[in-house]
DNA sequence: GTAAAAGTTAGAGTTAACTGTAAGTCAACT
DNA sequence: AGTTGACTTACAGTTAACTCTAACTTTTAC
C-alpha cells in the first residue's frame, strides 16, 4: 500500500508519517522499485499501536523509547512490559484526575442553573 | 501578594504569570505603588479553575473565550454554562477513551506476561 | 548605604510535533 | 507521448505554550 492509502488508513497524513519515519519511529519501512513506500499490516498494527499511546499523552520521545526496545527483538520484552506497566499506572491517575476535574465541571456547571430565573 | 508567592501557590511561573496577563487571560491584576503585581485571593480562584480547564485538555485559545465572557459580566451566565456543557460532553467522551486505551493497555501488558519463561 | 535578590518591559528564543516548499522523479490516464 | 497528479528528499516554516534575555527599577538583608 502507497503512502496515500497508508495516510487514510492511519489517519496520518503523508508528511506525518514520513516525520515519523524520519525520527526512527517507523524503521525498515519497504520501497518499491522507483523508491516509493510500500507499508504492510505489520505497518498498520505498529501504527495504531504508537496512536494509542500517543492517545494517552505519552510523548513522542518516550514512545520511541519503546521502539527502539521493539526494534531489538524479543530479548526486550519484560523491558517492554516495565514501559507499559509505568504507563498503565500513569494513565490510571491521569483517569483519575480527569474523572475529579468532571466532577468539579459539574458543580460549575450546577451553580450556573442555580443562578438562573434569580 | 506578590508574583512569586502567587508563582508558588499556583504552580504557575512568574513567567507563565506575564504571559497569560499579556494573552488576556488574567485582566486587571493591581499594582502596587512600585508598579508590582499584587494578586487577591480572587485571582487565586481563577487561576485555579484556568488549571482545571488546562488540564482537561482545553486550548488556552478556548480558556480565552470562556474569560472574555466572564468579563462581560453576569448577563454572560447562560453562554459560559452552554461553554461548560459542551466541555463536559467531551470530556466525557475524553475519558471514555482513555478508559479503552487502558483496557488495550492491560491486554498488552497480559500479552508479555504470557511470552515469560517460554 | 550598598549589594543581592526580585520586580518591570519588550522582544527574542525554545520545544514538540508537525506542516509546507522546492526541485526533481514516477505513475496513470487519455 | 504528454500532462496531471502522486511520489521522493532536504530543509524551512508554523503553532501553541511557554521561557529566557537585556536593560532597568525596587525591595530586602546585612
Amino acid at each position: 500500500m502507497n503512502i496515500k492509502a497508508f495516510s487514510v488508513l492511519t489517519g496520518l497524513s503523508p508528511y506525518t508519517l514520513r516525520y515519523y519515519e524520519r525520527i526512527g519511529l517507523l524503521k525498515n519501512i519497504q520501497r518499491n522499485t522507483s523508491g516509493h513506500r510500500t507499508y504492510t499490516n505489520k505497518d498498520t498494527d505498529w501504527v495504531k499501536f504508537i496512536l494509542r499511546l500517543k492517545e494517552t499523552a505519552m510523548p513522542l520521545e518516550n514512545i520511541l523509547e519503546y521502539a527502539s526496545l521493539r526494534e531489538q527483538g524479543d530479548v526486550t520484552q519484560s523491558d517492554r512490559q516495565y514501559l507499559l506497566k509505568e504507563h498503565r499506572k500513569n494513565l490510571k491517575s491521569y483517569i483519575q484526575s480527569q474523572l475529579e476535574h468532571l466532577t468539579a465541571l459539574e458543580r460549575k456547571i450546577e451553580f450556573y442553573e442555580s443562578q438562573k430565573v434569580s
